[in-house]
DNA sequence: AGAGTAAACTTAACACCGTTAAGTTAGTGA
DNA sequence: TCACTAACTTAACGGTGTTAAGTTTACTCT
């Protein structure tokens, strides 16, 4: 009676087909500039097969950065497994998740740039499994480590974590949408904002 | 001889008129949520008619937020034409600049979340006569103010000031695409970002 | 005043898009 | 063998930005 089984893992292996398919090109295009069609037309499918695997092209983009902020997740971990100083292994993360958005520009602007339904976004986005969460709590994890080291006066964590969000998530869309701004250089941009974050924080 | 004067400044009305009908949409809609056809109802002209105005739909969205900008940066020279603690004025800079993302997220999301074409920025958004460029003129002029009154210590002013964009920036960008996110709190989460980066600048 | 012309505007169409209803095919279970 | 179901496709709907061609309007010049 393995037969259903071996159904259940073509159908699963056609919908990671499909997945892959549309990553490749939400990558190389950007999510508005793929259609259905191309999608379909990579991997030898009628346009129509897509939506017996996903509600829309939304959900497709939506598993897409699913699997992406996995890989954020996994880096961020493996950094705050370190040992050392807690607030280096800090700055360090916040490099990281800089870095991360600009190896995989198009799934960070899907992530992060773009407006969330309402809704949309307190129900799935939010949920502290997914994996956007998950990321940000690497967040408040490092800054309570930098805490109970003493390297930091008392703070509202909460508050702390968000407002390096905000900052690590300005250089890294900036970064992104205006490439051809004038920039200091980039790498110093982005050193100096997450020096001068850290900095204020110190202070 | 006044009458070619008069048909362009008809022609110019026109224009006008069309750029009012797409602001209103656009702000109430967003950009891609509006269509030609959309706006060229409101003003009861056919389609094609605005594109003997305009060159395309990006164009009519670069003026709109041109415009928009101009206002921005009237608010920010008010500011800074104040006397006071240079340090408290850029502070407020900083906050009136979140404020007007907030207050008009469709032309902010236009201007400075969308990823510019290739040569597009280079050439347009970043000239120095154009609004964006100018609303970034005054950050190093702030910076300038504060390091002349001694209120800071020696430091790259170009620098500083694309680390204080990102910041702001970054958090004005995230209260408008990630509105359901659970915010400690907005005006919170706003003035703590301006006095972290501020903070570290002193530092 | 009437012919010619140029500007202003519209109609119709092209080539796309996301999505759905209806239809076809292939293979399982009785 | 026959009914049923799952997998997939065809054809279509109503929309998009944009353009080529055609029409109306109004003014200039003889």
């Amino acid at each position: 009676m393995g037969v259903k089984e071996r159904k259940a893992r073509q159908k699963k292996f056609l919908r990671q087909e499909i997945l892959d398919a549309a990553s490749e090109l939400f990558v190389r295009d950007g999510y508005e500039n793929v259609s259905m069609r191309r999608i379909a037309d990579k991997i030898e499918y009628s346009p129509t097969t897509i939506y017996l695997y996903f509600k829309d092209k939304s959900e497709l983009l939506e598993q897409v950065c699913k699997e992406t902020f996995g890989r954020l997740v996994q880096r961020l971990s493996k950094i705050m497994e370190q040992p050392g100083d807690p607030v280096e292994r800090l700055k360090r993360g916040l490099l990281a998740y800089v870095q991360f958005g600009l190896e995989n520009p198009h799934h960070y602007r899907a992530t992060f740039m773009m407006v969330l339904p309402e809704g949309f976004g307190g129900k799935k986005m939010h949920q502290d499994d997914s994996p956007g969460m998950q990321a940000f709590a690497f967040l408040t994890r490092g800054l309570g480590d930098c805490l109970k080291a003493g390297k930091m006066p008392a703070m509202n964590v909460e508050l702390a974590a968000q407002t390096l969000w905000a900052g690590v998530h300005g250089i890294t869309s900036l970064l992104i949408t205006h490439h051809d701004f004038p920039w200091v250089g980039r790498e110093k941009v982005i050193h100096s904002t997450v020096d001068t974050l850290v900095a204020g924080l110190e202070a």
